[in-house]
DNA sequence: GCGATCAGGT
DNA sequence: CACACCTGATCGC
């Protein structure tokens, strides 16, 4: 859950997923991608006042994203002020402070995030450096390489700060099976089941949110039929998702939901009833996704949990791994991350107290890391795997990132010892390929937009900024971002076994993997990325997004339990007098950031 | 009556 | 385990 406050250090006066409190008063608004956490304040009249006295002030996002939020007539107010942008098209925005009419140029481009439809990165690029806010993301190892926007040329872009979403950055979720991993278990699940008669139907009990989409139009797809859903409205511009949805019931796969959930379940299990037209009773099995997550040493676990007679749980994750997050940063080696959740796993021993909310004004990054040069060489950065893995620099630890987020602050460092060389080696690999797709930016691929009304009686008519291809075809252009969700399967083998095992608790079941005696031995995968790489397009982006890439493989030389986070040799647990003593820092802004020894120090 | 917040549930 | 969301209770305006 996102506990981010809504702006960046380098930019303030621009505010991205949250729209209240200090944000109300931001020169631009952004939404990363449709879901309520991340529209705090978003419907608040506030924020609606603002925008009629406002000549300037616009909110942006992708086209997909803008479908989906007017599809909710409680958003409807934002359609005269939402500007949709195109996927990976650099695009110049003034932000203007209407009373003193000071002015500030950025760039923003929309990156493909894999997170859910219309979900998409924003990097800003302007006088206070590059910065990338990823929102919600999932993106499999070696993606980030195939983003061309965060390339100049063959060198990764120089990123000041990311703002990260850190849901999993903690060791415990160090491997979640790619997307496409996980559709294949449901693919056989959901055909061995309904083989066997025209009454065997499966029901996806999918949660209420934007992101199961592609899972909706990859089993339409393989079995040639349609899903049942509640509502098609949403979807009424984006035809790639529309044709594998329908309101019919009669169909054999359901991702129907009652408005009046719990109390319908009791008497039925399928939304939408037990029975076919025709009277008969209907064999129903139900299909749970949530998220699991593998240890770092392990490999084959089922993607499938049986958790009742006619009830499995399906690995299904939203967001990217540890792994996939720390091949992320590796990559990008910024010099400071901001993690939008801290890592729960890392703070759950030392929730200490309240943040008060005066230090709600204090934000500190994630960790700093300090390059040991100013700029690699182009060789170092983007077309070999970096020395080592910078993210071993980087404290988990640290403090309050959005002080009033959590209750609570850890003060001590806990290390990330665990090292995995194959990571490495499958990075240069990924590097390689990534080279081809990587192009020079070249400047005149930035539309311009202009967002100040320049002493004009008429407010401007934010249409009038886009071309005439997003002008007439804006159908197309949501097409080619729907493709991130809905994207026929990638022709690649994966690793996992598929096993229907029995848990007898529903509880905790799927790590059991993960308690397995150290003794257990894996081996190391050679290679094995590369071939089939579906990433051709860094446009059609979030096709491949959705799983392609191997698990990681491991060596199983590693002791340390996969939960067991080994603590700091020299940490120790913070007494009240540092804590007194951190909190006033916190209060005053002071930096907090805790930083034992320096960059060579920790590694 | 409305929104914000929290607890509790799926 | 966790996410994203819903409902209902409570509080303040």
């Amino acid at each position: 859950m996102s506990s981010f406050a809504g702006r960046m250090k380098e930019y303030p006066t621009v505010s991205l997923d949250r729209f209240d409190r200090e944000n109300l008063y931001s020169r631009a608004f952004f939404l990363s991608h449709c879901h309520k956490d991340h529209m705090k304040g978003l419907k608040g009249p506030k924020l609606k006042r603002k925008l009629q006295f406002s000549r300037t002030v616009r909110l942006y996002c992708s086209f997909v994203t803008k479908e989906l939020l007017l599809s909710n007539p409680k958003y409807s107010f934002w359609e005269e002020y939402i500007v949709p942008l195109e996927l990976e098209s650099p695009t110049q925005i003034s932000l203007v402070d209407e009373t003193s009419g000071e002015k500030e140029d950025v760039v923003v481009t929309l990156l493909p995030a894999g997170h859910c439809p219309g979900s998409v990165m924003f990097l800003f690029e302007g006088s206070h450096g590059n910065v990338l806010y990823t929102g919600d993301f999932r993106l499999a190892a070696g993606d980030v390489s195939r983003i061309e926007h965060l390339h100049s040329g063959s060198r990764v872009k120089d990123i000041h700060s990311v703002y990260l979403d850190s849901t999993f950055y903690d060791p415990r979720f160090y491997q979640i099976p790619t997307r496409e991993v996980c559709l294949n278990g449901i693919s056989e699940l959901v055909g061995n089941w309904i083989s066997q008669s025209s009454y065997h139907v499966v029901w996806l009990n999918c949660k209420a949110a934007y992101g199961y989409e592609y899972l909706f139009t990859n089993l339409g797809e393989e079995f040639n039929t349609q899903i049942h859903v509640r509502s098609l409205a949403m979807f009424k511009k984006m035809p790639e998702i529309l044709s594998y949805v329908t309101t019919d019931r009669r169909t054999q796969i359901h991702a129907c939901r009652h408005p009046k959930d719990e109390e319908f379940l009791h008497g039925s299990r399928l939304p939408c009833g037990c029975s076919a037209p025709d009277g008969t009773p209907l064999h129903i099995i139900s299909i749970k996704p949530s998220t699991m997550w593998f240890g770092e040493r392990m490999r084959k676990t089922s993607v499938i949990i049986k958790t009742g007679a006619s009830s499995y749980r399906a690995c299904f994750s939203f967001h990217s791994s540890y792994s996939e997050i720390k091949n992320f940063l590796s990559y990008l080696q910024p010099v400071n991350v901001y993690p939008s959740v801290v890592p729960i796993g890392m703070l759950k021993p030392l929730m200490c107290r309240k943040q008060s909310d005066h230090a709600a004004s204090v934000y500190k990054p994630l960790g700093v890391l300090k390059r040991c040069t100013a700029e690699p060489p182009a060789s170092s950065r983007s077309q070999t795997a970096p020395p080592a893995d910078p993210m071993d620099s980087f404290p988990l630890t640290v403090t309050e990132t959005k002080p009033g987020a959590r209750d609570f602050v850890d003060c001590t460092e806990s290390n990330d010892e665990e090292e995995d060389d194959q990571r490495e080696e499958e990075e240069e690999e990924e590097e390689e390929e990534g080279k081809e797709n990587i192009k020079e930016v070249k400047e005149d691929q930035k539309k311009e937009i202009e967002v100040e009304g320049s002493g004009s009686s008429d407010p401007p008519k934010w249409d009038d900024f886009f071309t005439a291809e997003v002008l007439t075809d804006s159908q197309n252009s949501l097409k080619s971002q729907l493709h991130s969700c809905c994207s026929e399967t990638p022709d690649h083998e994966e690793n996992f076994s598929l096993t229907l095992s029995a848990s007898l608790s529903n509880h905790s079941s799927q790590n059991l993997d993960a308690y397995l005696p150290d003794t257990l031995l894996l081996q190391p995968e050679q290679g094995g990325r590369g071939q089939g790489d579906p990433w051709t397009n860094a446009v059609s982006q979030v096709k491949e997004s959705y799983g392609q890439s191997e698990p990681e493989e491991l060596s199983g030389s590693q002791v340390s339990s996969d939960f067991d986070i080994p603590s700091t040799p020299e940490s120790k647990v913070p007494q009240p007098d540092d804590l007194s003593q951190l909190y006033r820092k916190l209060a005053s802004g002071e930096e907090v950031v805790v930083r034992k020894g320096s960059c060579e120090g920790i590694r």
